[in-house]
DNA sequence: AGAGTGGGCCTTTTT
DNA sequence: GGCCCACTCT
């Protein structure tokens, strides 16, 4: 047999990892209970009986039934900390979380529990960890090591290139745009289905489109291989892929992950549970946690019957239920229990509350927008005169721009807020500008970062860059290839002298010492022209400045600039926030979507715009399902509340898509138990 | 081919 | 109220 060169690369790095892998694994197939004896935590003290049986629970599949607030996390923890003082090597145990930042804090829970610091235990949301075994493994399904990661944006770009570069007339006939697509080719791989399919059942005044729908995404799917990029989807359906296609990589993890913990399993959808399926492997030491109640997740995907159906799948599972709630007054848990009864498809559970009687959840009508934004800010004022911080306020509502109104009367009143918004911090103009830099340095087959970047270059428009990316690309070196004449002549003459400092730039960028030192490469290029292109095109641009030198800053603790990269791409909304301002939420209210609430508490929270078609909306109301996912919403929204609980409704609306009509309340104001709430009216 | 301008359209949720 | 698209001028 011949082997040749890459391919032998490719050998040499398979066996490389599966011996490292080999000395890091062992065999535990532990009988818990054997250990139990000299343990330094008093778990029966800490804990109620309903989480003890969880924690304390053998191998073998399980599911948690864990209700609202009923100390989730907490079981969580100290399951993960049993497991370790019972001997399972951190290494052997994969903790998989809804964020980032939720694997961080358990994690760092667990450390306080048993006193030890955790560096080897694999945690992270799912494409965290795909991507950690990505890096180690994409030559063996065609990628390289240094792939790049797209962000939704990115996608949907690459996804527009592919329609014109298969001379689709988008005009001839209406053809869905980018973002149409993208979300039909996440909705396919997440839930492994093909193209026709999604586009009959979510899509379907697209259906007849969809061979030529299905050509795009095929493209697509080819392009990103080609310049060495992974979407979202593409990280997990090539975990996938390694573990079914890959037999000897599918053994080495299902035996390194001894045990498998599933956090938030009822918004995981069908690929995401094919992977957990293939990772187990014998020993079937899966612990998954969730609320069918609370998935929320179905329109990227999620689907909530993994966890109805889970003790079908999983033989012999044992079912748990954590049902005894510890965040908010019995009263606030009646009204939202009295709403989610309406659900015909979910568990059985009697969730109770456990804290004293206090106040009764409120309802408010107001006449309009504007009037519910005067009243919570009202409300919001004497609730801190009566000692309540700013801080420990919440505002949430079904969509982003439901809260514009709110946002500036609260700038009018000089209340301060914090509003985890639509846009991700690491999605705006300059961030993902600066980010395209680092990137073509990691990754110079890298096509979108490159356009991106040329492209701010005077008289460089699409074209011109395209041009040069035909000149600069399949060669051995597109960051040297950049510097011939023939790219040069490529470029309109008034544009050449910027096109020469640009590289210049990405010269300097290239020395050796700037190897992984991301923090020093980002102030060359702000420096070496970028903050002059900032100055003439925003207004604000001195804030945007300000990001950019923390970005900055925050790069200095990695390690590696492909590591920092990845981190970016893959840190969710309320991630950023923590790791870029330090002084995010002192003394400020907190608006927030629904969705993006998940998990959190506050003592008062407000919901506002609960009027038909807001919250429910109307789109979700086209799905058959979509009824039932609301009112899971409405369900998360209110029990965010621990003492407090104002829902909010405006009689008109003078903006959005149905203004100027007479509002009618909320079908799950109107559907909950009548002596569960008051009313209030309001005078201003 | 790029850059700038005005009219029409649409408002869900995100790793 | 903001964004995208088409159109026009350079």
């Amino acid at each position: 047999m011949i082997i040749l060169g890459a391919e032998w690369e490719r050998l040499l790095h398979v066996i490389h990892t599966e011996v490292a892998l080999i000395m890091e694994t062992k065999h535990y197939k532990l009988k818990l209970e054997s250990a139990i004896g000299n343990l330094a935590i008093d778990y029966a003290q800490e804990l109620n009986a309903e989480q003890l049986a969880v924690v304390m629970a053998e191998s073998g599949p399980m599911l948690v039934i864990a209700g609202a607030g009923s100390g989730k996390t907490r079981t969580v923890t100290y399951r993960v900390a049993r497991l370790i003082e019972c001997g399972i090597p951190p290494s052997n145990i994969l903790l998989v979380t809804f964020t980032n930042k939720a694997a961080r804090e358990m994690l760092h829970r667990v450390e306080l529990l048993i006193r030890t610091e955790l560096r080897q235990i694999w945690g992270g949301t799912f494409h965290h960890v795909a991507n950690l075994l990505l890096r180690r493994h994409a030559p063996v399904i065609g990628y390289s090591n240094q792939y790049s990661i797209l962000d939704q944006e990115d996608a949907k770009s690459l996804i527009e290139t592919c329609v014109n570069d298969l001379k689709i007339d988008t005009k001839k006939e209406r053809f869905p745009k980018g973002e149409v697509l993208q979300a039909i080719a996440s909705l396919s791989v997440n839930r492994g289905v093909n193209v026709q399919q999604t586009t009959d059942e979510r899509y379907p005044y697209f259906s007849h489109l969809s061979a030529q729908i299905a050509e795009v995404l095929s493209h697509y799917q080819r392009r990103k291989v080609k310049i060495n990029v992974m979407d979202y989807d593409d990280l997990l359906l090539n975990w996938k892929r390694l573990l079914s296609e890959q037999e000897n990589i599918r053994r080495l993890y299902a035996e390194r992950f001894q045990y498998v913990l599933v956090d938030e399993y009822q918004d995981t959808n069908q690929l995401q549970a094919d992977i957990i399926d293939r990772l187990i492997g014998e020993h079937r030491n899966l612990t998954v946690v969730g609320d069918d109640a609370q998935s929320i997740y179905s329109f990227r995907g999620a689907n909530f019957e993994n966890i109805l159906q889970f003790p079908k799948r999983y033989p012999g599972a044992k079912v748990f239920h954590l049902e005894t709630n510890y965040r908010s007054t019995p009263e606030i848990l009646r009204l939202a229990n009295s709403s989610i009864n309406h659900n015909k498809r979910q568990f059985k559970k009697h969730l109770h509350a456990v804290r004293a009687p206090g106040r009764k959840p409120v309802i408010v009508p107001t006449s309009d927008g504007s009037q519910q934004a005067q009243f919570l800010v009202q409300r919001i004022l004497e609730l801190r005169d009566d000692g309540v911080p700013l801080s420990h306020v919440a505002v949430l509502y079904r969509a982003h721009y439901h809260s514009m109104e709110l946002q500036l009367e609260l700038t009018r009143r000089n209340v301060p807020f914090v509003i985890t918004s639509g846009l991700r911090f690491f999605e705006q103009r300059h961030i993902k500008d600066v980010v395209a830099y680092l990137k073509i340095i990691v990754n110079p087959n890298d096509e979108l970062s490159w356009k991106r970047i040329i492209k701010l270059l005077p008289k460089i428009g699409n074209v011109t860059a395209g041009k040069i990316w035909a000149l600069v690309s399949n060669t051995t070196d597109p960051l040297k290839a950049a510097e011939s004449d023939a790219v040069l002549n490529t470029v309109p003459k008034a544009g050449r002298e910027s096109w020469k400092s640009f590289l210049k730039i990405l010269q300097t960028l290239r020395a050796p010492e700037l190897l992984n030192q991301p923090s020093e490469m980002m102030q060359l290029i702000v420096s070496g022209g970028y903050e002059a292109y900032m100055q003439t095109q925003f207004e604000n641009y001195d804030l945007r400045l300000e990001d950019i030198h923390q970005l900055s800053n925050y790069a200095t603790q990695f390690e590696s600039l492909e590591r920092f990269l990845s981190d970016l791409a893959l840190l969710g909304n309320l991630e950023a926030e923590d790791v870029l301002t330090a002084d995010a939420s002192d003394e400020k209210i907190h608006l927030s979507s629904i969705h993006q609430a998940k998990g959190l508490e506050w003592d008062v929270v407000f919901v506002i715009w609960l009027t038909e078609g807001y919250f429910p909306s109307y789109r979700a109301l086209e799905d058959p399902e979509g009824e039932e996912e609301e009112r899971r919403l409405f369900y998360v929204s209110s029990t965010r509340a621990k003492d407090q609980l104002y829902l909010c409704y405006p009689l008109m609306s003078e903006t959005g898509p149905y203004r100027h009509l007479i509002q009618r309340p909320s079908r799950f104001i109107k559907e909950i138990d009548e002596d569960s709430y008051e009313y209030w009216t309001i005078d201003l």
